[in-house]
This record gives structure tokens, C-alpha cells and sequence, in this order.
DNA sequence: AAACTGACTTCTC
DNA sequence: GGAGAAGCCAGTT
């Protein structure tokens, strides 16, 4: 049979597959994986796991468009900044989600 | 194996 | 829309 993949071995595959200019929430990844109520596991994959350079975290946000934690840089205004140069929206502090969350195909 | 932790989400006021 | 409380999940100790 098929190797059972980790929750969070899913979680890494989904966020790579997060397009540049584009972000996702964590609850919406929790639920490509699976578990639409993990939303809280799914950020601590992101915390845990020091793999940056292959797994983009900076394109996940809170369901509300707000960037919540941050290990790498100076954290939240590191992300910020990431995201603003690879063309995400923002309403202040936010991310626009209704014009930049990734919308995976079916 | 049990308990604790945390980069979440949703509800109510 | 902001502050507070409760619920849920997987990982770590």
C-alpha cells in the first residue's frame, strides 16, 4: 500500500504548491489535508520545522488575512514585506484576502 | 501513554 | 470591528 503521509508532510506539499502572489489560510490548508478543523496544527508544522527555503510559510496567513507568527527576519514585518514584493494585496496590516487568497483547483 | 503547547477558527458581547 | 472565551488538532515532552 501507499506510504501514509505525516499531516504535516501534507501540509508541506500543499504550501509549496501556494503560487507567488498568492497566500492561504491555515485553516484552508488543514482542510486540503484532511482535517478542516486543524488549522492550529497546521501552524505548528510552520513553527516547528525550520525548512523555510523549500516550504514557502510566508504565504499563509490567519482566516482573517492577518500574519500571525514569524520565525525568520524580524518576523511579521519580514513576512509582510515578502508578500508585498511577490504582488499580495494588503488593507493595512492585512492581507486582502477576497483579492489575494490562492484558490487551488479541485 | 498522558498532559501540555501553540504561526488557528469561530462565537458572543 | 475589537476583546474575551471555548473548541479542535497534531506534535513534543
Amino acid at each position: 500500500m501507499t506510504m501514509k503521509l505525516t499531516f504535516k508532510e501534507q501540509i508541506y506539499l500543499l504550501a509549496k504548491q501556494i503560487p507567488k502572489g498568492k497566500v492561504a489560510t491555515y485553516g484552508q490548508l488543514a482542510k486540503l489535508a484532511g482535517s478542516p478543523q486543524a488549522a492550529r496544527a497546521v501552524g505548528m508544522c510552520m513553527r516547528t520545522n525550520p525548512n523555510a527555503p523549500i516550504v514557502p510559510c510566508h504565504r499563509v496567513v490567519s482566516s482573517t488575512g492577518k500574519l500571525t507568527g514569524y520565525s525568520a527576519g524580524e518576523g511579521i514585518p519580514t513576512k509582510k514585506k515578502m508578500l508585498t514584493e511577490e504582488g499580495v494585496f494588503f488593507v493595512g496590516d492585512n492581507v486582502d484576502l477576497a483579492r489575494s487568497q490562492w484558490q487551488p483547483s479541485k
